[in-house]
DNA sequence: CTTTTTTTTGATAGATTTTTAAAAACTTGT
DNA sequence: ACAAGTTTTTAAAAATCTATCAAAAAAAAG
């Protein structure tokens, strides 16, 4: 699930906002400052953070600046004004996006969306009757529960998101095992092997889409 | 350089888009209408897709949708209305970003950076219908797939991506098999052969394009 | 602690690709 | 036109990779 960080010197601004996504599932954190965001990012890995601009002693923009100096995470940046000019500035400083204030739900959790989907963090993928949800960690096909384990479930869910890629046996236990993983690329072959049969069982026409590309590995073709 | 193809109805504002991004050494490819845009999208690989919500015919929307069934290439929308309801249903769509008319060039480049930046480069290149993709590791004449073995891959994804570059067949042995192989030159020439043949059944003219550089090796020329 | 489920491993058959080697065809320079 | 050198073609052997299965090992659940 993702984990975001929230920053803002407003108390209210970020139970708002920590309300509205932890609604949708999201981990939420809290700084009230920048240097108390900068902190927690020492310790802890977010998958993107939300910054305010406007607060006292270190203001949006530098805290992005410091940021960049050490991560590459994605940040969206809050902003009262709707001056294109702050909105450059942003950019230009490595921000990935902006809300202007006032904002509602919709807006703030459809730019979180976009922004994990353009990262291939997606909470729910589905193709054709075929639903993949990591929140209840289900695949479901028509409304049916396809039984998975958690590793061909996770195999499933990299595929699905990353449509016409291919991921080598190696990515993928980099991806789902750890990259200190000992273990070989043959496995990822039965999980795959086991999967297969499983989602054909459904019923859904699996072999149509989960495709095996000689030499390479496995992708996923819509 | 990233090329972008920039999709709206009015010339005037082709002509100030491609005038723009062109300045900033980005190449520009336009499209008058969301069926030229997808048209051009099955015979070359784009950077960024720069699309006009209002369009006749077939609207920005239904481009974006188009679109997404096939690539996920970015895409920022360009709207004529300040509205947080067309931004949400956008970013729903697929669509990374959005930018509102009137619009400014330093904001339209910022927007493009940040895309970029936060893209990492795409390993694709096309040639005339001909699409080399590594992510999806296939080759597509037209929209149509050229299936190749491994070694025919690697062995036209370097040519392609080297126009007018000689390689010898040793060059290629260490490219591909690696420093330490013992393959011997000759092998080659085989998959060349088997190579040129399949891509020639595609209708495609390999044989202007690949040519034999007699007591040398083989090159690509554009 | 026992049972159940999941994960991993190893062996093998089958499919595909890669390599080799020799003959044929083609270039080049004289 | 000829000879020498190089590339292309061909076909068969060798190597590699995938799917499959069963069984062992590990992890999770009861």
């Amino acid at each position: 699930m993702p984990t975001i960080l929230v920053v803002d010197d407003e108390s209210r601004m970020l139970d708002l906002i920590s309300f509205y996504l932890e609604a949708r599932g999201f981990t939420c954190e809290r700084a009230v400052s920048g240097n108390c965001a900068l902190e927690k990012m020492k310790h802890t890995i977010y998958d993107i953070v939300i910054l305010d601009v406007m607060m006292p002693n270190m203001d949006g923009w530098e805290v992005c600046k410091q940021i960049r100096l050490f991560s590459s995470v994605p940040i969206i940046m809050l902003t009262a004004r709707e001056e294109k000019k702050d909105i450059v500035k942003g950019l230009q400083i490595g921000a990935d996006d902006y809300i202007t204030k006032p904002f509602n739900e919709e807006e703030l959790v459809a730019r979180i969306d976009a922004l994990l989907r353009r990262l291939g963090k997606e909470k729910s993928i589905s193709y054709d009757g075929l639903v993949w949800e990591e929140t209840n960690h289900e695949l479901t096909y028509q409304g049916e529960v396809i039984p998975l384990t958690p590793k061909e479930f996770s195999i499933i869910g990299y595929l699905m998101k990353n449509p016409n890629r291919v991921f080598s046996r190696e990515q993928l236990i980099d991806l789902i095992w750890g990259m200190d993983s000992e273990t070989e690329g043959r496995t990822v072959d039965s999980h795959v092997r086991n999967m297969r049969d499983k989602v054909r069982k459904s019923g859904f026409p699996i072999d149509h889409c989960l495709k095996t590309v000689w030499g390479v590995g496995y992708k996923w073709i819509n």
